[in-house]
DNA sequence: GATAATTTGTGCGTATGTATG
DNA sequence: CCATACATACGCACAAATTAT
């Protein structure tokens, strides 16, 4: 390999650049180039520093800069985690599923989880406009990005307006197309709450992460054109592997 | 109390709604009317039920249907605290911190923690269209709301166009009022990021929170109305106090 | 670091009132 | 009137997580 010669020119005769910075830019473009993407994990201290023939504090101020710089997340006692590959999750008026992971070369795919239909408690009454007890129809699902799971999807619709909706959902067809049966053209985000929070151990293990390390939960509440709520959803994200995005609407 | 008759009555005659319906009825007017707002802890199980002269089973059916109306969040081995009172950060094109807050009726104040010179790592350089290692003005501030804190405000200012900032803080002049000084008459939020992660101990600790709770960290880029990047800043949120808000840009 | 006290989570059994047929 | 099913309420005991000593 090219890397431990850089090394050996160092050794040789000062090349006026620092080991730590050589080795940092080196395990920096390694990163970009996904060599670790498998585990999403570097190799331990002991094991670069061996590969660079360095010593581990030299290899530490390497991986440090590489945390500065966000490239890696370092996590004392369990290991040092490729960070860059948060996916982003676009927050935004038009904010859909699917579109969101293919513009980013992205395969976006769900599985059902449950689906049944419930009362309403207040707050979510009252984000539907609904009363208190009102009958609603919910569905868990979980949200998946290459197979690997991202997030937890709850949603909620009025049973009223979208009776025989739970039918429909074993054929596969995307959740804007069961929408477009029921007469909804259209719809946009109005409002989005996030949250932070500790998951359940069922949760962790549904999102494939570790109990110890936080999610995101996103509340969200969608409107039809002329205003109506249509649905209101509780998401759980992987705190490891997403990252929410936020930008002024571009897209009108 | 009027609580406790409650119970009287249905201990004499059926009331037609069940003693746990009527509990959390009674708790949540509570919460709402702020009774346990100085320790934003519920009492006890134990308490409770003592207090509504209930078994403690019948009380926990009360408590969580407040949790799943949000009004509280359970925490085992910890207790039941008061959940309603999260402050709202609002992202927006126009975000600022004190008028964020004073919208809610909530007093802002800032702590000055650390400010000076440093070099820009790879990735704020390239947010800010900066040369890695170009000279950035680091700005780091403890946000409080009524006195209480709610995040960590850490903000980069290329040093180039802002030279001479960091002695204008002591003046106690709000940031929008510095950059003013600078010429820039208005400025936008153009993206916000949005991940989750446990605090360190030190940030813990400044905010006021258990370290074993997350925190939110809001990676954010300001330019002015020629586009040019301002202001990079990493604030990280008191998860247990602080809720985001996204909403569609109302103010153009 | 070890221990005890506090607090929530869970299981079992029992009893009662209500709705259904 | 009786049988059944279900929700509600009580009592006791122990597990698990957290905090204080």
């Amino acid at each position: 390999m090219t890397t431990e010669q850089r090394q050996h020119i160092f050794s040789g005769r000062p090349s006026g650049v620092s080991v730590w910075k050589q080795i940092a830019e080196t395990l920096g473009t390694e990163i970009r180039d996904r060599a670790f993407s498998l585990t999403g994990r570097l190799p331990s201290e002991t094991e670069l520093a061996a590969r660079f023939r360095v010593n581990r504090h030299t290899l530490r101020q390497a991986v440090g800069a590489l945390q500065l710089d966000g490239l890696v997340r370092i996590e004392k006692g369990r290991g040092t985690f490729v960070q860059h590959e948060l996916l982003d999750y676009t927050l935004s008026r038009r904010t859909r599923f699917s579109e969101n992971l293919l513009r980013q070369g992205l395969l976006p795919s769900k599985q059902l989880l449950t689906a049944h239909e419930m009362a309403a408690p207040l707050r979510m009454a009252k984000e539907l406009g609904l009363e208190m007890g009102a009958p609603v129809l919910m569905v868990q699902t979980l949200d998946e990005a290459n197979g690997h799971p991202i997030g937890m999807a709850t949603a909620y619709y009025p049973a009223m307006r979208f009776n025989g909706l739970l039918d429909m959902l074993s054929d596969g067809s995307s959740s804007t197309d069961i929408l477009r049966h029921f007469g909804v053209e259209d719809y946009v985000r109005a409002k989005s709450q996030i949250t932070t929070q500790m998951p359940s151990d069922e949760t962790a293990r549904l999102l494939k992460q570790p109990a110890t390390r936080p999610v995101m939960c996103v509340e969200c509440l969608d409107v039809d054109m002329q205003g109506r709520p249509i649905k209101y959803g509780e998401t759980v994200f992987c705190g490891d592997r997403v990252q929410l995005v936020v930008t002024p609407d571009s897209v009108a």
